[in-house]
RNA sequence: CGCGGGGUAGAGAAAUGGCAUCUCGCAAGGCUCAUAACCUUGAGAUUGGCGGUUCGAAUCCGCCCCCCGCAACCA
């Protein structure tokens, strides 16, 4: 009998669909695409979520504003994040949206299962309300009674919700964390979701009276879903929750969810604590990114710094995309990037490093060995170091490790000078490249998951057995 | 005391108690198989400051200074 191949589902967050994608989502989806591929690689059955987030009353101003209903404006917006993931090579498995019907009946029914744990309430919000934020303000924020940004004086509000018992999760959640059964990395993320919850848990409202572009809770019609508790709750509709229970008990709980760190609250504390009320298990881990700069200064649509990722794969590629985000900043850490700083790695990392030597390895096997590498060796280094850092997320070490090996190459071949070798012992000259065609070889196996198109033409060229010196694989810019 | 990240060569990073390492840039040399690429060597850092612990501190402790992000479009 067969051996039952070992699941893995990962999962980004759902991009909020108020703008287009620009380079921090890319990012985010990147990361989980390398490790989704990696997984498919060691032969596991992988399951990659990714898609859109399309409710809430700020996707129904900006709709208004565009002169747009809500619907033709989500749809927009959301096949620029799905064009944008094509370009990237992104291979997700399914692709979200909260606006589909099954997103709505999973809900729907996790609402209700909401309800019957007896975890939910109906009470009043009192809160001070500014017209300005459009939200609520709390007292400790006023400057002598009025908001200190829009110097007016909020109104006191009265609005009847549905709670969550939140408070009553402090604990659990503690000793889950703690454990380690429920992972969050790095430690510092960790760290602040433990000093977090011993300030202690507040309930929170899940339904919004006012907010009519949303999902409307099943038992009253009046109130929509809280847009963050209804999005967060894709992760389980995407792979069949309440439609197909076969495929939702195979899948979940997802292994890892991979996020910016901004929003690990909600995936850390409100997230689980659902979970736990409908007595669903909990994520293995949680891994949460840092911010980028760009140019040493905040993402800002008002500085207009925002990069959109189609012009730098439309000008690099994608895998010069993915390589640069992954290699430039450690994940986990804030890092600054720039399209100076790509153009130094593609020239520096790419074009002179794997593209000369997989240059000047492929000609000398043209010009010495007749292009004859059939019985190519296996690898003379060790590479395996780069896939056990990208499986923990350390892509930049696992790729530095590989560029290590690039370098000992061109050390290798220096030292060897084939080129004068040829001439009295030809046989060492074929060993030699044979040892560097298994290296190159291996590289590009390592590589696949960061650089699926660039280790599929290294690999077709040396599989041919019969190798002609090949077009450059980046050609430099500038 | 709002929360968090950080300060190491000109730039960017690594090193978590034991010779300060790497990449880019710079300088000199070498090589000619290669995409003006590649290889070697060198210059360049009293590790933000002051104090403490220690045989020994970039690393541990205390105080201080500075930068950045979040808190408000934004992963």
């Amino acid at each position: 009998m067969d051996t039952v191949r070992q699941k893995f589902y990962i999962t980004t967050p759902i991009y909020y669909v108020n703008d287009k994608p620009h380079i921090g989502h890319a990012y985010t989806t990147i990361a989980a695409d390398v490790v989704a591929r990696l997984h498919r690689l060691l032969g596991e059955d992988v399951f990659f979520q990714t898609g859109t987030d399309e409710h809430g009353a700020k996707i129904a101003q900006a709709a208004e504003k565009a002169k747009q209903t809500p619907q033709e404006f989500v749809d927009e917006i959301s096949a620029k994040f799905s064009f944008a993931w094509d370009q990237l090579d992104i291979s997700s498995d399914d692709f979200i949206r909260t606006t589909e019907p099954r997103h709505k009946q999973a809900v729907a029914k996790f609402l209700t299962m909401l309800k019957d744990s007896g975890k939910i309430y109906e009470g009043e919000y009192e809160g001070l309300y500014c017209v300005g934020h459009e939200a609520f303000i709390k007292e400790s924020d006023l400057v002598d009674g009025v908001c200190p940004d829009h110097k007016t004086k909020p109104e006191l509000i009265k609005e009847k919700n549905w709670f969550f018992k939140l408070s009553e999760y402090g604990d659990i959640l503690k000793e889950r964390i703690e454990t380690d059964e429920f992972r969050i990395r790095p430690y510092t993320r960790q760290n602040e979701v433990l000093s977090f919850i011993k300030q202690g848990l507040e309930d929170i409202a899940i339904s919004r009276p006012n907010v009519k572009w949303g999902i409307p809770l099943p038992w009253d019609p009046e109130q929509t879903v809280y847009v963050w508790v209804e999005a967060l709750f894709n992760y389980c509709s995407i792979i069949g929750f309440g439609e197909d229970e076969e495929k939702f008990r195979n899948y979940w709980p997802a292994d890892i969810q991979v996020m910016a760190k901004d929003i690990i609250k909600f995936h850390c504390i409100i997230w689980p604590a659902l979970l736990l009320a409908v007595d669903l298990p909990l994520p293995h881990a949680i891994f949460a990114h840092g911010f980028f700069t760009i140019g040493g200064q905040k993402i800002s649509k008002t500085i207009g710094n925002v990069i959109d990722p189609n012009d730098w794969v439309a000008k690099y590629g994608a895998d010069a995309v993915r390589y640069f985000l992954l290699r430039e900043v450690p994940f986990g850490q804030d890092g600054d990037v720039s399209e100076e700083k790509l153009k130094i790695r593609y020239n520096g990392d790419l074009a002179n490093g794997l593209g000369n030597l997989f240059s000047r390895t492929t000609n000398m096997i043209e010009k010495y060995l007749d292009g004859d590498v059939a019985d190519f060796a296996v690898s003379p280094k060790d590479l395996s170091a780069a896939w056990d850092a990208f499986s923990t997320l350390n892509f930049s070490e696992g790729l530095v490790k590989i560029w290590e090996e690039i370098a000992w190459a061109n050390q290798l071949i220096d030292k060897a000078k084939p080129w004068e070798l040829v001439k009295t012992e030809p046989e060492k000259v074929k060993e030699l490249l044979l040892n560097l065609t298994g290296l190159l070889y291996d590289i590009a196996g390592k590589l696949a998951p960061v650089m699926p198109d660039t280790a599929n033409k290294i690999r077709k060229i040396i599989e041919s057995g019969d190798i002609k010196k090949p077009e450059p694989l980046f050609q430099k810019i500038e």
